[in-house]
DNA sequence: CCCATGTCGTTGACGTGTAAACAACTGTGA
DNA sequence: TCACAGTTGTTTACACGTCAACGACATGGG
């Protein structure tokens, strides 16, 4: 094995910068949001995930697709959600196998209640920090990461 | 409660990126580790956070605050990596509820053959990815955002 | 039409994280 | 010195994610 090429201090800082702001920010933002809404982390990603599809509505695989969860955990997730009223579930028309998951009134209203919340915590512990600039760099960045990772992929809204 | 102000498209671009880069990145750096190497990207932490420790060696508590992980967690994820030979426990001189956690010589031996892989993998997924100014724009990103979130924290090494 | 093969979503078994309770111990003020 | 509130690390009960297996159904070739 050949010697590897380390991180030399810029690179390091970068990294563990990433890496340790990763794990504050998200456990900040996540409190956050559970504080004042009810909700978890991953059920504001699933509500939000059915709020921008049309209909409100999508089947199980291609929502665990687009959240790069299995299948598996999306399910297990969802019957939680429905038991608490957030979604719903349908079959799906052109295929028997299918299950469709459909955001409720109740999760609607959920997640409009929680949204201004958690901007604001999103503003407060990130956005707000950074300059235009910054913001851009960071945007720029994170295309960047997943033109590699995840070509083809749309971010846009 | 007033109208709250929204993200605008840079905003909710770096966002949305931001998030979409930790999901993507982070499955493929731990993929990439677990791999090569056999250790989980908690394992990894422990044995890092432990390397950088003076005589190999930490009490439960520091480390588990320094890494942001419960003492329960900890405490099982030690258990664990024990029974692998990663880690030892010694009792605590100066406090006998205390406990004591040490690197043995195969955690070392350990996280030193999977280094040069880790890093080649953080190379081609993110640094490599970069230039010199997005590498130090990222840097400065995080340290605004931890001066804001762990006040008096250091990262440099 | 029928069978082989593959996909969809769910489930059981298991590994692991969390919250709360706990025993053992520390250190401080009366 | 001693009661007592706080800390340390572990454990118990539970919540949740993963992996593999499964039944139900879809799809394409003979």
């Amino acid at each position: 094995m050949p010697e590897p090429r380390w991180l030399d201090d810029d690179e390091f800082r970068a990294w563990i910068g990433y890496r340790r702001m990763r794990l504050l920010l998200d456990a900040q933002v996540s409190q956050d949001l559970t504080r004042e809404s009810g909700l978890s982390a991953p059920d504001y990603d699933v509500l939000s995930a059915l709020t921008s599809s049309e209909g409100h509505r999508r089947r199980l695989t291609e929502l665990a697709d687009r959240m790069l969860w299995s299948k598996s955990r999306l399910s297990r997730h969802i019957g939680r959600m429905e038991q608490r009223g957030l979604v719903a579930r349908e079959g799906c028309e052109t295929d028997a196998r299918g299950s469709v998951i459909v955001l409720t009134e109740q999760g609607l209203r959920t997640i409009q209640e929680a949204a201004p919340g958690h901007v604001a915590s999103v503003r407060r512990h990130l956005i707000d920090l950074l300059s235009p600039e910054q913001i851009d760099a960071l945007g720029t960045i994170a295309e960047t990461v997943l033109a590699h990772l995840a070509p083809g992929e749309d971010l846009r809204r």
